[in-house]
DNA sequence: AAATTAGCCAACCGCGGTGTA
DNA sequence: TTACACCGCGGTTGGCTAATT
C-alpha cells in the first residue's frame, strides 16, 4: 500500500463519536504523536498509551496503527514472488492464520497478507469458479501458481535483505523452473527462458524441458510438482534452486511427468489468463 | 469529460484468550 | 473463583484511486 494516501489523509474523513473518540484515517499529526508516545512509554498498555498521548483514539486503534503502519520495520511495497510463495505455502498449511503466516514474513503484517489473499488469490479463485478452500484450487495453486512464482523469483533480483532462515517450509511442492512452462512457449508473449542459476543435477532434464504443447498433450507436466508421485518415480531428481536468497530455503526438485491431473481446458485457461495474475506490482 | 465500476488497503468490529486484582 | 481489562486475531467495511464505459 502506498503511504501517500494515509500520509496525505486529512481529518476531513476522520470523525469523532459521541464519546469524543476519533475514527477513520490517521493524520500525520496523530502519527507523530503516537510515535513520540511509543518512544517515551514503549509498546503495550495501549489504552494507557492512548490516554497518555492525548490522542483521541482507542488503544486498539493505536496498536493497529503502530503495528500495521508506523512501526519502523514494517516493509512497504508489493510482495515479492518469494513472499507470495511463502504465503501460498503456509496458507495451505495453516489456513487463515494470518498472524502466524506473517511471523514468517519479516516486515509484513497479517493485515497485508490477509488483504493480499482476499484481493488476489480469492479473485483468481472466483475467476476460475473455484473455492479457495477446495482441494481443486489448492492443487491448482500448488501445481501452477507456485511454479510460476518460483520462476518469477528466479527472474527477480534478490532483495537487499534476505528473510531469516526460519521459514519452516516447504513441505512438498517446489519445483525446478525447468518444469515450468515458459510464456514464450505458450503463446506470443516473450519471456526469457530461465535456465540459469540452477545447480546441475544428474539425470534427465529433457523430460522437464518439453514444451507446453507436448506437456499439455500429455496432460502431464503438473505431476512433476507432486512429491508423492515423484517418490514413486525413478525419474525424480533433486536439484537446488540457486538464485537469490531462496536457495537457502527451498530444495527444488526436478521430475518427470506421467499422470493426469486436471484437464487441458483448465490448464490452458490458467496459462491463458491475463498475465496480471502473475504480476508483482 | 463525467459517471460508473473495480481494485486495493487502512481501519474498524466482535470475539476469544490471557493476565491480574 | 470471579470479574474485569487488556490484547491479539480474523472478518468486514468504508473510502480513495484507477480503470473503464
Amino acid at each position: 500500500m502506498s503511504t501517500s494516501k494515509s500520509e496525505s489523509s486529512s481529518s476531513s474523513s476522520t470523525s469523532e463519536d459521541d464519546n469524543g473518540v476519533r475514527r477513520g484515517p490517521w493524520t500525520l499529526e496523530e502519527d507523530n504523536l503516537l510515535t513520540q508516545s511509543i518512544s517515551s512509554y514503549g509498546e503495550g498498555r495501549w489504552n494507557l498509551l492512548a490516554k497518555r498521548s492525548g490522542l483521541k483514539r482507542t488503544g486498539k486503534s493505536c496498536r493497529l496503527r503502530w503495528l500495521n503502519y508506523l512501526k519502523p520495520d514494517v516493509k512497504r511495497g508489493n510482495l515479492t514472488p518469494q513472499e507470495q510463495l511463502v504465503i501460498l505455502e503456509l496458507h495451505s498449511k495453516w489456513g487463515n492464520r494470518w498472524s502466524k503466516i506473517a511471523q514468517h514474513l519479516p516486515g509484513r503484517t497479517d493485515n497485508e497478507i490477509k488483504n493480499y489473499w482476499r484481493t488476489r488469490i480469492q479473485k483468481q479463485a472466483r475467476h476460475m469458479k473455484m473455492d479457495t478452500s477446495s482441494t481443486e484450487f489448492e492443487e491448482m495453486v500448488r501445481r501452477f501458481w507456485m511454479p510460476r512464482l518460483l520462476q518469477k523469483a528466479a527472474e527477480t533480483p534478490s532483495p537487499p535483505h534476505p528473510p531469516p532462515p526460519a521459514i519452516p517450509i516447504l513441505n512438498q511442492t517446489f519445483l525446478n523452473p525447468f518444469c515450468v512452462p515458459q510464456c514464450s512457449q505458450i503463446g506470443t508473449q516473450a519471456a526469457p527462458t530461465t535456465t540459469h542459476n540452477i545447480i546441475p543435477w544428474e539425470g534427465d532434464q529433457g523430460a522437464c524441458m518439453m514444451n507446453i504443447e507436448e506437456t499439455v498433450q500429455h496432460s502431464s507436466f503438473m505431476s512433476c510438482f507432486d512429491p508423492e508421485s515423484a517418490n514413486n518415480s525413478s525419474q525424480f531428481h533433486h536439484g537446488l534452486y540457486h538464485n537469490s536468497d531462496f536457495s537457502s530455503y527451498y530444495d527444488i526438485k526436478t521430475c518427470n511427468v506421467e499422470s493426469n491431473w486436471v484437464n487441458n481446458d483448465v490448464a490452458c485457461s490458467m496459462w491463458g489468463m491475463d498475465d496480471e495474475l502473475w504480476q508483482f506490482k
